[in-house]
RNA sequence: GCAGGUGUAGUUCAAUGGUAGAAUUCCAGCCUUCCAAGCUGGCUAUGUGGGUUCGAUUCCCAUCACCUGCUCCA
């Protein structure tokens, strides 16, 4: 075991073709990353995984696959438009930047500074010479707003009326139509929509690699219930999700729980699963109890009923919102860097070896000819596992090299053709985590590999 | 967004005000019967845009990206 590092992790992410910067023949774009042929195959298998675990296994869980465009009233009901966005003020001596609201805040605890309008604020500051907390002078720039919604326009012009937001989280759209997937669904609560999609946030920092973007992808489970059983699926759904994390290959001591004790707007209770990064820990699950805040809001901004018409006791409520979010692109790179090792064999010769959960690894099964004269039956066994499972077929080098090559994008098993094979159909397997070797029937390989990826 | 630093093949490093060299990777061929062998050949680079100059990869400016620290982080 070596030491695991961020350059590591991202050198090989852009060498083997899981992540590349994103447009990098323009030199790039901060904080955005595509992700290559392996990528995607890992980023998929991550969200098959999930969808088994949170749609498949359980009874009343529905997916949504919502727009990421939503009518703009949606982000003042959520709150969104009043309160997504920073005031934010640099220091003209020392250039330090500050948030407006905390600035006041921390000077004057009873200041109230969340009640302000921006000209208040700033005005605040100027009366009371509000000292910057890193050089003691006053001396401020403007208030500048910093809204972390992406804008975006409808139609052919530009003016205000037309401005449209990519969404900055994706549980709107599982609200807003939680009576039409109950009613098609003839579901009861509590019920659960999932929904795996994409967000955007404006955010200005620096992210490590993947770990904090502009666009990312989250995966979205949101349990509708009646109050009073809110607390107890809260409770649940964070012990499922860290069961969840620890079956994709996560070991339990790094992961911890983070309760929140200060809240957003809308939760009562707010508990992160945060995981040890290289880097350090980070969150890549949100646990919230969102109680009726925003059916109520949507009740209120959109004229309709959001009331639940409970068929046992035929009262009429608005059900309490358990979220659960998990980051996809966090999770990716959790599990990437869970996976990366680098094992010393005999004689300072050394490999590099993804231990990835094969059912995550973007290739199950390598095929690789002893010589090229075996490229005919080879290809015969290529074609008949690659209807089944992801397959590699390589013939270039050395088996050892190949053998490296796949240790390196985590494939777990290797099939090995030689000449024998043509005589009794056997081939070699092996396996990439105990480099160990077994003989088997061609005809039996599908199954051993099935049977090995079981999640 | 601020301060400092860094940008040369896919990767790691050279060199130079006169038009870039190596190792490795990769590709092809030979060889090779299970863990990065060898031989031969081949592809590939001065982040981008300006400026100074007869000439810029080199000097200057801007920009973009990355690194470190701050700030921010529903």
């Amino acid at each position: 075991m070596k030491d695991v590092t961020m350059e590591k992790i991202v050198a090989l992410c852009k060498g083997r073709g899981f992540i590349y910067p994103g447009s990098e023949i323009y030199g790039g774009l901060a904080n955005t990353w595509d992700y290559g042929p392996l990528g995607s195959r890992l980023k998929n298998n991550i969200k098959d995984t999930w969808r088994k675990r949170f749609i498949q296994e359980r009874k009343n869980s529905y997916e949504l696959d919502a727009d990421i465009l939503m009518h703009p009233r949606v982000w003042e009901a959520s709150g969104h438009v009043a309160s997504f966005s920073d005031p934010l003020v640099d220091c003209k001596e020392c250039k330090m930047r500050h948030r407006a609201d905390n600035l006041i805040n921390d000077f004057d605890p009873n200041a109230n500074a969340d009640a302000m309008t921006q000209e208040e604020m700033m005005n605040y500051i100027r009366e009371h010479k509000v000292p910057c907390p890193n050089c003691g002078k006053s001396d401020y720039t403007d208030i500048r707003q910093f809204n972390l919604m992406f804008q975006t326009y409808r139609g052919v012009t530009t003016d205000s009326k037309s401005i449209i937001y990519l969404r900055p989280e994706n549980a709107q759209g599982e609200y807003v139509n939680y009576l039409n997937v109950q009613r098609t669904t003839r579901a009861k609560l509590p019920f659960s929509i999932g929904q795996i999609g994409k967000a955007f946030r404006n955010e200005i920092t620096p992210g490590n690699f993947t770990f904090r973007t502009i666009e990312f992808e989250q995966m979205e489970f949101q349990t509708f219930c009646k109050e009073g059983t809110d607390s107890d699926l809260y409770k649940y759904f964070k012990e499922y999700g860290k069961k969840y994390f620890m079956d994709l290959g996560l070991p339990e001591e790094k992961l911890r729980f983070h309760d929140h004790e200060k809240l957003a707007h809308y939760a009562k209770e707010a508990c992160d699963i945060e995981y040890l990064f290289p880097f350090g820990w980070g969150e890549i699950n949100g646990t919230h109890n969102r109680t009726n805040f925003d059916l109520s809001r949507h009740q209120e901004y959109s004229g309709k009923s959001m009331e639940y018409l409970d068929p046992e006791t035929n009262e009429r409520y608005i059900p309490y919102i358990i979220e659960s979010t998990y980051g996809l692109d966090r999770t990716v790179l959790a599990v990437l860097s869970e996976a990366y090792d680098e094992e010393e064999l005999a004689e300072g010769d050394t490999r590099v070896v993804l231990h990835l959960n094969p059912v995550l690894a973007p290739y199950k099964v390598a095929v690789l000819p002893l010589s090229k004269k075996l490229s005919e039956k080879a290809e015969e066994v290529y074609n008949k596992l690659c209807k089944k499972f992801m397959c590699d077929y390589d013939e270039a080098g050395s088996i050892g090299k190949r053998y490296r090559r796949e240790d390196e994008i985590g494939t777990p098993y290797c099939v090995t053709i030689d000449f024998d094979t043509l005589e009794d159909e056997t081939v070699t397997v092996r396996d990439r985590d105990t480099m160990e070797q077994i003989r088997i029937k061609i005809d039996e390989l599908q199954n051993y590999i099935q049977e090995k990826i079981i999640f």
